[in-house]
DNA sequence: GTCGCTTGCATTGTTGACAATCCAGGCGAC
DNA sequence: GTCGCCTGGATTGTCAACAATGCAAGCGAC
């Protein structure tokens, strides 16, 4: 097992959440469980440290980072203008036909189900295809590192977020709503919309902030 | 020389321009002229790539990130949305007298022989007391560690850009506006006003294209 | 002349052993 | 009992030697 490939399976797994925050990850055992050298998990922990996933103690050890509460608000701030940008792009990008797939993911009645029902692998999934659609049509490389760097660091929270009370239903509205802006080319409304969105998604992070941590 | 050192080391000598982009870094010269090991120098460039400094080809070597000026048009393009984010939080935290120093500094007639001489070196300082100012009122360490990566890669170009003819009069002209936005508080204004001084800058990297790379 | 092969050099990649560091637990002085 | 010291174990950090790789120059066949 080369050592992007243990980064790789390192951050599957710690996105995943199967790690707890806080608990250390030594190199000598995580090589063990891999079948691979320490090298291998060291360049990767390394390399997963710059992403801000783990946090390294010089002479101690490797631990899995802790979320930061404030740290995260500030994130979503960040996230806001970033994702907003994005739908700008995509809007004034893509032609309408390009949204077909979409539109008809989150036409009417289709994701309702899994709202109401709180079935969150389903509803994820649909938001990330919105996300890869603008992203792909937004068709600016730097800004899709640049976004996929920071989510990385907010995945976790996203999850929680839209596991608070009537938080799906609210964010397939707001998304119907991006949508159809990003189908009409209404590019500064898009990015509008998105912000909106991201607004909303950061008050229930201040919210429910005793709940989510 | 420990690892940090040389890496901060290597990133000074980039951003200075030291190096010609494409040129190669190979480790055990560089360990031999820092007087280190090559081992500090090797995880030193590990880092630097993950900044995109330089870039790192299996099993070659590593060269110095060349200059993609694509690249660099999408960089200005989420520098703009993250840099009036900036300017917004720091008029919505700060109080009017924080503004005291930065608003001498950029008074009537102070900069202006800077501008009009091509005193590249006396304006670049105040357009970073400029950036420092905003980030340290905006005081969310978040944005600030984003920006700063980002900036890095962006830094070559920034010179150029400014030596450009006309450009340091039309930025200290939107500079001053901007102080003046933020000294009254208004953060859309200031938001607003940083987006367009990097629209600005977007417009004479494409103009100006050919020149700059 | 040019194509393909080979050989040598420069460079990075990997490995294993050893050194440095930190932390916890135990032990003794008071 | 508590403070301070010390020691043992766990963990990371460093190093030097060796292996693997890629590149370019040189050489010969045609």
């Amino acid at each position: 097992m080369k050592s992007e490939e243990v980064e790789l399976h390192l951050r599957e797994r710690l996105l995943r959440g199967d790690f707890t925050p806080g608990s250390r990850l030594p190199e000598v055992k995580l090589a063990a469980e891999l079948g691979t050298t320490r090298n291998a998990v060291r360049s990767a922990l390394l390399a997963l440290e710059s992403r801000k996933l783990v946090e390294r103690i010089p002479n101690v050890g490797t631990v899995v980072a802790k979320v930061d509460f404030d740290r995260l608000e500030e994130i979503y701030d960040v996230l806001e203008v970033l994702e907003g940008l994005a739908a700008r792009l995509a809007a004034q990008h893509a032609e309408p036909r390009d949204w077909t797939a979409l539109q008809e993911l989150f036409a009417p009645s289709r994701l309702d189900d899994a709202a109401a029902s709180g079935d969150l692998e389903t509803f994820l999934a649909a938001i990330d295809s919105y996300r890869d659609t603008v992203i792909r049509l937004a068709d600016q490389d730097f800004l899709a590192e640049t976004l996929a760097g920071i989510q990385d660091q907010a995945h976790l929270l996203r999850r929680r977020i839209l596991m608070t009370p009537g938080r799906m239903e609210e964010s397939l509205a707001e998304h119907r709503d991006i949508i159809e802006a990003l189908v009409r080319g209404d590019a500064g409304r898009a990015e509008e919309l998105k912000r909106h969105n991201m607004k909303t998604a950061r008050k229930r992070l201040r919210r429910y902030r005793d709940f989510l941590v």
